[in-house]
This record gives structure tokens, sequence and C-alpha cells, in this order.
DNA sequence: AAGATCGCCAACCGCTACCTA
DNA sequence: GTAGGTAGCGGTTGGCGATCT
């Protein structure tokens, strides 16, 4: 190691100050990101280099965004989620001034409650299929009644979209998503109930660039939450790309998932997954 | 009002991959 | 080929404010 013997006495933890983020960013602005060793030789800082690297990566960086965690953002956190696992800072990348560190938290404060309640493990088959059942679909009818608020501005992209639902598709003008039989690869441990599904399928398309990690939502892979509200799939029409997403607020804060995972939606869920089981 | 509990999040730790000499 | 240095990743912890009792 080139660390001096000095760094391993004179190291500060715990928080930051404001001074040694003042510190830290004009180090950064001047020699740029990268040999983080050396910053705290260069700077002066009592810092270890993987502090100050993780100091800017997740609270300095000017590009960050602050703030709630959008439906969309929570939607794709799931999906990609779905298909990569922890892989945080892989998922981050596709959430612009995310962090990697706001995902991991993000997931384990408010999925893994979620898992707890439905007393099942998070990366079950049950958890994946309530995900799928009651979550992403709620998120989705969210994402609708917002897109359909005055108070809410998706700006609106230069793409079109050809909303095909009967036909199973959405498609995008110059993109077709793939379905689930196009991308076998999503969710692939999940039970088989989209793929002998055909009717209708709500085929919603996020992210172009992310064609092939978009789950495949089925109207038919929903029936429960259907029961008090449709996937207004018309709504899906419009579609986001990442800029979009960047653009749009998280102004609906407030606890959704308390409305989502409500004691009777628990308690009817739990059932589901007993009734699962038992067929099983 | 005060102590207990909970939830969130910043930060640390350990491991691994990658790079370079 | 390999050993040392560095950066990055994911898991975990601890502090602190909010809420509950």
């Amino acid at each position: 190691m080139s660390e001096t013997p000095q760094s391993y006495v004179d190291v500060r933890k715990g928080p930051w100050t404001e001074e040694e983020d003042l510190i830290l960013k004009s180090y950064v602005n001047v020699h740029g990101e990268g040999r983080w060793n050396s910053v705290a030789n260069l700077s002066g800082l009592k810092r270890s280099g993987k502090s100050c690297r993780l100091r800017w990566m997740n609270y300095l960086r000017p590009e960050l965004r602050r703030g709630n965690i959008s439906l969309q953002e929570q939607l794709l956190i799931l999906q990609l989620h779905s298909r990569w696992g922890n892989r945080w800072s892989k998922i981050a990348q596709e959430l612009p001034g995310r962090t990697d560190n706001e995902i991991k938290n993000y997931w384990r404060t408010r999925v893994q409650k979620l898992a707890k309640q439905l007393q099942c493990e998070v990366d079950s088959k049950q958890f994946r299929d309530a995900m799928r059942s009651v979550w992403i679909p709620r998120l989705i009818e969210r994402i609708c009644a917002s897109s359909q608020s005055p108070s809410v501005q998706l700006s609106a992209t230069t793409a079109t979209y050809t909303d095909t639902i009967s036909t199973g598709q959405i498609t995008h003008a110059d993109t077709t998503i793939g379905s689930v039989q196009d991308d076998p690869s999503v969710l692939p441990e999940l039970s088989g109930t989209s793929s002998d599904s055909h009717d209708a399928i709500a085929q919603v398309s996020y992210v172009p660039e992310l064609a092939g990690c978009c789950n495949p939502l089925s109207v038919s892979d929903y029936p429960h939450s259907l029961g008090n509200g449709s996937l207004c799939s018309e709504n899906l029409a419009g579609t986001w790309n990442i800029d979009d997403w960047v653009g749009l607020e998280a102004r609906d804060g407030g606890d959704w998932m308390a409305s989502v995972w409500n004691e009777e939606n628990i308690w009817f869920l739990r059932q589901q997954l007993y009734d699962d089981d038992n067929m099983n």
C-alpha cells in the first residue's frame, strides 16, 4: 500500500463536515475524479481514499438527484432488480442521478419491509408473484393516474406510440418492445402465468434502450388489481425515456405503498399465496 | 414530557476485479 | 505469471430524526 503510516493513525471517520465537503469538491473540480488515495495526501483531508470516493459519488456529485424516488423510478427498480438481482450499481446506471447506495437503501427499507409483511422471503417466488400481481400493476395505475393529473406532466417525447394492445403489444415508432416470448429471461423463475395468457397483453415500454429488460405486463396476470381499477392501457400509450424521468419530479412522494399494501391487500395476498402453496 | 421503538440513510467494511510494473 | 496498488461493488452498521407509548 502507498498509504503512509500516518494515514492509518489520523484517518477520520464518521459524518463529513461542510469544510471537508468544500475541500473535496474543490479538489475534484481541479483534478477530476479518480486517484482517490491521493486526494487525502494532496488536499489535506484526513480521510481514506475510499471515504473520499464514496462521499463524492453518493453526495457531492453535481448531477445527483435528491429527493423521493418517483413512481417511475420505483417501477424501473423493480423491473431491473427482477432481471439483475442485487447489482445495485448496474441498476443505478439506468436511473440517472441516483446512486447505487440510494437504490440499495430503497430496496432494503421498502421492498424488504413488504416481504416481511407478507411473511415471505424477498427473493422467493411468492414475493415475486406478489410484485407482479399487485405491486407493479398498482404502480402502473398510479403512474397512469399521475399522468392524467395536471400537476404532473410527462414531458412528451417526439416518439409516437401505437397502442396495439389488442394484438398484444405497444409498439414504439422505431422500437418494438419484445414480448415475454421474446425475452424469457425476464423473471424466468416466475410461475408461468404470463406465458399462457395471450389475451390483451399490456406491453409497457419504459425506456427504449431497455427494451430487452422490461417486464411484459399481462392484464390477465393481474386479476386482483383489476378488480377495482383497470390498467388503463389507453394511458400507457405514452412512454418515458430516461430524460423524461429525470424531468418528472416525485410529486407523489406520499406513502403510496400504504394504499397498496393496506391490511386488506396484505391479507388478501397472503390468502393467495397460501392458496398457491396448496395448489403446488 | 420522556423514554422506547422505528425507519431512513450516510458511511464503513470486506471482498473482488482490474491495472500495472 | 504474479504481486502490489487501486477502484468499485454489495453487505452491513450506526446515528439521528420521527413516531409511538
